[in-house]
DNA sequence: GACATGAGAGCAACCGTTTGCATTAATTGG
DNA sequence: CCAATTAATGCAAACGGTTGCTCTCATGTC
């Protein structure tokens, strides 16, 4: 059995309170004694029991990381990105995949709520409302949503639609659809809205198809409804749809480029490896993710100790940061001009 | 702050014992004190805290999966399947991610034992003799390694590598090329002997190059090294690795399968998607995932409460189970004839 | 009617830490 | 030389549960 805090008072022959402030309060304790302590627990293997420790410090060093899905490949980036920032803070990130579930996600987030200092909910799927209720009882920063009064980190990918937009417009395309999210996404409804906008000020015409499940064979899925529609050009929710769509536009004879144009979001690692390499809209996931550490971790050490819960959480903290990160279009190889240029009556 | 097992007590005109048997023995209290105990506890919204159970059963009801790089699609279904199982059986699954570092590995071990019941040690770099001694400190699982004397489950690659050279000799090809995997893989020892036995069964030349990342970087850097080589085919540590291949092949004027054949292992998601579709070894990642967890909970319900440790845990356990998974080729794309038939004598 | 039986509930010790307070010894200032 | 301070340590009460034991009844048996 591992060795516990009395076995090294009893080697080193000194109470246990010693013990505990020679790793917790090294200067209240004689050097001399404290090197002796040291040893003894180096020798015995002894750990400090977190569990124990977390009972009365109310600190359990851990963070809980909440996603929909670690297999979609724009997660692991961020999820990396946290663990690192985590781990030089001495926390220690605890992940959790909700398959896209509301349900799952509400329970894993009251499980989860009991051992963590606070939760990190990345793309959540569940209400606003219920959000705000999980931060009475833990600590929240959401991730990749804006929930007002709660600390979030976002991705400006208005800001990118609106790019995309306006990269394809200049392409000569005036018949666009744009391919929907997941529902209850925050992203999904941002792009759209901006989207629309760039696309009238434009002069061009979306046609919005979704809501989807945001993985290839949901893109896949709508390569015919968007032969159907006869666009020229469409904006995916995110990359893994743009790839299920072109690998669907292929299967019915649609080549991207040249018959169609794709754009993408995330710009995950594998946008780079498809022929035609996609272009898409970048978003700063490893920024994101630090960040959002950094910002519950701060809350964290801003609570008074105990003072979870109980509704003032969400509402007396001065301020609730909420930041936007910015987006990037990367232009590759699966957007080009429209294919009989000027038939729309736009260049003359 | 949260409900405790006081509040509900004093709410309800009981014990806390009364209230703690309500939830950990509901036999072994009165149906209708039962019930009023649950109203009132409902009604707080209490929840146990997990830390303070844990601290007197033992038992977290958490188990760790430590993963190589959780970006390597490789392992998101496993670890869904994994936690989809745990769930099941009431338990939360911790993932943590090394990033293919042997010293990142050993830290988190180490901070995770005592935080979980158990840990799901994946695809893990560091020495056996490392990997014998944090048995001794938690209970381990290892997936696809093998280690004597702890409970393992594998995925028989070695099988898979004679598979995938066998189906490259029916194609005729003579000279093939093993892209190993990363140092201290034991993935990586198998593919590498059952590879050899079979090319040289087969009568063919079978040249090694590695060890290597794991990644598609780390196979698009090799693509020159198999050029001069003048191998026909090339069997990949992984997916990723061929699929990196293919695109550095590509670079260089390479055609595949035309030019040369290549084949991967693991069959992700993305085997499927890129063109051409790649040829694999597929592995039963998500098979492994929940065994893993079955194993691991069985151990823990087999050690007496607190007998952790303490060298007899790996050395009494009556049958130290190791699971041998099937794998299987599937051919697509990416493997064809061998380019100039004949050439090496083969048919005629 | 005495007695064993068992169900239901309470009591209190315990798990491994942290931490406010009390105690002691050594150091400083006047 | 005494009082006041400070440094180092010990003491014991928490933290939020679980569990072996004890106690009290109500029931069943002969």
């Amino acid at each position: 059995m591992p060795a516990t805090i009395r076995d090294v008072a009893r080697a080193s022959g000194v109470h246990i309170s010693t013990v505990s402030r020679t790793f917790s309060a090294p200067h209240l304790v004689n050097p001399e004694t404290r090197v002796r302590v040291l040893a003894c627990a180096e020798d015995l293997g002894y750990r400090p029991n977190r569990a124990a420790r977390a009972l009365i410090t109310g600190r359990t060093h851990n963070i809980g990381l909440i996603v929909a899905d670690i297999a979609n490949p724009f997660f692991p980036p961020l999820i990396k990105a946290a663990e690192g920032q985590a781990r030089q803070r001495d926390y220690h990130v605890f992940v959790a995949d909700t398959n896209e579930d509301v349900i799952a996600e509400e329970d894993l987030v009251h499980a989860l709520a009991k051992q963590v200092d606070g939760v990190l909910l990345c793309s959540p799927r569940m209400s606003n409302s219920l959000i705000e209720q999980v931060s009475r009882e833990v600590p929240v920063v959401v991730i990749n949503r804006q929930v007002a009064g709660l600390p979030c980190v976002m991705m400006d990918v208005g800001q990118g639609a609106r790019a995309a937009i306006e990269h394809l417009l200049g392409l000569g395309h005036r018949r666009i659809a744009l391919l929907g999210g997941p529902r209850g996404s925050w992203t999904a409804r941002e792009m759209r809205r901006a989207a629309s906008a760039a696309a009238r000020a434009g002069g061009a015409e979306l046609t919005v198809i979704g809501p989807n499940q945001p993985t290839e064979t949901g893109g896949g899925a709508l390569a015919e409804q968007v032969r159907r529609g006869g666009v020229t050009a469409v904006l995916a929710y995110n990359d893994l749809m743009a790839i299920g769509l072109i690998e669907g536009l292929d299967a019915l004879g649609l080549r991207v480029p040249q018959d169609v144009s794709v754009i993408g979001v995330d710009d995950i690692a594998l946008s780079r490896l498809t022929r035609p390499k996609l272009t898409t809209v970048a978003t700063p996931t490893a920024a994101a993710g630090r960040t959002a550490v950094d910002m519950l971790l701060q809350l964290d050490s801003d609570a008074p100790r105990g003072a979870r819960g109980r509704g003032a959480a969400a509402s007396d903290r001065r301020t609730t940061a909420q930041v936007m990160l910015q987006t990037v279009l990367v232009v590759r190889d699966s957007t080009g001009p429209v294919p009989e240029p000027g038939r729309d009556g736009a260049g003359a």
